[in-house]
RNA sequence: GGAGAGGUGGCAGAGUGGUCGAAUGCGCCGCACUCGAAAUGCGGUUUACGGGCAACCGUAACGUGGGUUCGAAUCCCACCCUCUCCGCCA
């Protein structure tokens, strides 16, 4: 959500920011309609401030018995009842306008984000690690992972495409890993553990952006609760409507939870394997934060996603996404790729977001700084550590062996039970 | 699912349809008294929006949204949430 204030004051680097964005300039759409809803809103405050004083009088005069004088009053007022009605409804509508029209415009790009259309312009900022040197050619997982456990069959038969059953070793290591970043997280890392819902109302996810442009990319049940599609909804929503306590900031949570999407726009893409599902598992962090540290939390954020793959011995490279490939809410994001020998290509494993104030205003989370009468924004952040589908695939596709088995990488070796490579059966 | 109670300022807690943004207490801030503190006394202490250079003025908010009325914290309706009892249940 933006503010109005703001585009009044800078509309012209309002504007700007929204080129960038490869937007339409609409300051002047919104100022117009910001204009209307002020123009009512002053009329409206004159015609009430009328009938309140007139109403005043009436009890005054009811008070002092003079019943006479109460009824010419009464009969005075009752000409504003012809016209209020009418001028509430209006600026109302106008109010609703302004509204609609500034929660349809995604977060404006930190001037640090490049411009560009799309992920083609994105920029690569590091590289760790480096691909594996196979003696046989690297199969994909859809390929090898069914004699592991991995049942693309039996879930199609059960719910349908884009669903899997992981079954024996598989399972276990899918376990291992979301217990791994979990304990990671919550231990080194110092983010608070949290189990949150998983079924939200329509408020949660406007506040942090889903809703109301992407309603088509989630499920919803049938008593119009939405399942969430990333733990960052219910996270991030933890402080709405609240002003927290400027010394118990940074608020850092995560939590392990399943994501549920319908992928409605990708329909044809990644079809074969894990790697796009309607149901899979993330760690999920999220960060609150004053404004002036969200740069260093952000920076902090990526650095914990980062750990996870170095512990696992994943190769990856960091991307700064550009203009044209960031999310809605987002003002800046890193996304971590990891490197898949079956594809001979790095693909997207965490994306790390500063939304900056824009979901704190869409929620009202605001703190209040330290000797200042008025209350702030919060700034939010959200990133994944790691979303566990995708390191399941990593892992199996970089650990593979010839013969279709998989050696289970030491940092997992604590949660596998002994088992220290999956074998095909 | 059934029956009932309730949602008021930072907290506790009053509130008869009319001068109620709301008594009172606590807390908090300032001042006085004091060597200092406590106690005491006095004053202040919600938020959002609009207008104004400003002092300040106006509007709205007593869970949320509607309605009745010249006027609603107060009356009516719907919804949300909390609590108690019963039933069911992992």
């Amino acid at each position: 959500m933006h503010d109005i204030r703001f585009i009044r004051e800078n509309p012209q680097s309002f504007d700007a920011s929204l080129a960038r964005r490869g937007l339409e300039p609409l300051s002047a759409r919104l100022l117009k309609l910001d204009e209307e809803r002020r123009t009512l809103a002053t009329e409206l405050q004159q015609s009430l401030a009328k009938r309140n004083e007139a109403s005043k009088a009436i009890g005054q005069a009811m008070a002092q018995k003079d019943m006479e004088r109460a009824e010419a009053l009464k009969a005075e007022v009752a000409a504003l009842k012809e016209s209020l009605p009418a001028l509430e409804e209006k600026e109302k509508q106008a109010g609703a306008a302004l509204d609609a029209a500034l929660a349809a415009i995604p977060n404006l790009p930190g001037d640090d984000v490049p411009e560009g259309a799309d992920e083609s312009a994105n920029v690569e900022v590091s590289r760790w690690g480096t691909p594996r040197d196979f003696a046989f050619t690297p199969q994909d997982h859809a390929d090898f992972g069914p004699a592991l456990g991995l049942d693309f069959e039996a879930a199609a038969a059960i719910s349908g495409a884009r669903f899997a059953a992981l079954r024996g070793g598989v399972a276990r290591l899918h376990r291992a890993l979301a217990q791994f970043m979990l304990d990671r997280q919550t231990g080194e890392n110092g983010y608070e553990e949290v189990n949150p819902p998983l079924l939200v109302r329509d408020a949660a996810l406007y506040g942090t952006g889903q809703l109301p442009k992407f309603a088509e990319d989630l499920f919803q049940t049938t008593d119009g609760r939405w399942l969430i599609p990333t733990a960052e909804v219910s996270l991030t929503n933890l402080v709405r409507e609240q002003i927290v306590a400027e010394d118990s900031l940074p608020l850092r949570f995560t939590a392990l939870t399943p994501c549920f999407r319908s992928e409605a726009g990708s329909a044809g893409r990644d079809t074969r394997g894990f790697i796009r599902q309607h149901q899979f598992e993330k760690v999920e962090l999220v960060a609150i934060c004053r404004p002036e540290d969200s740069e260093a939390e952000h920076q902090r954020m990526v650095k914990c996603a980062e750990g996870i793959l170095e512990a696992l011995a994943l190769p990856y490279r960091k991307v700064l996404l550009c203009t044209g490939d960031m999310g809605f809410g987002a003002r800046k994001t890193y996304d971590l790729e990891v490197w898949l020998p079956s594809q001979q290509t790095y693909r997207e494993i965490s994306s790390v977001s500063n939304c900056g104030d824009f979901q704190a205003r869409r929620m009202n989370a605001r703190y209040r700084p330290e000797g200042e009468k008025a209350t702030r924004f919060l700034h939010t952040l959200n990133g994944s550590g790691l979303a566990v589908g995708r390191t399941l695939v990593a892992v199996l596709e970089n650990c593979q062996n010839e013969d279709g088995s998989v050696d289970i990488p030491a940092a997992l070796h604590p949660y596998m039970g002994g088992i220290t490579r999956l074998e095909p059966r």
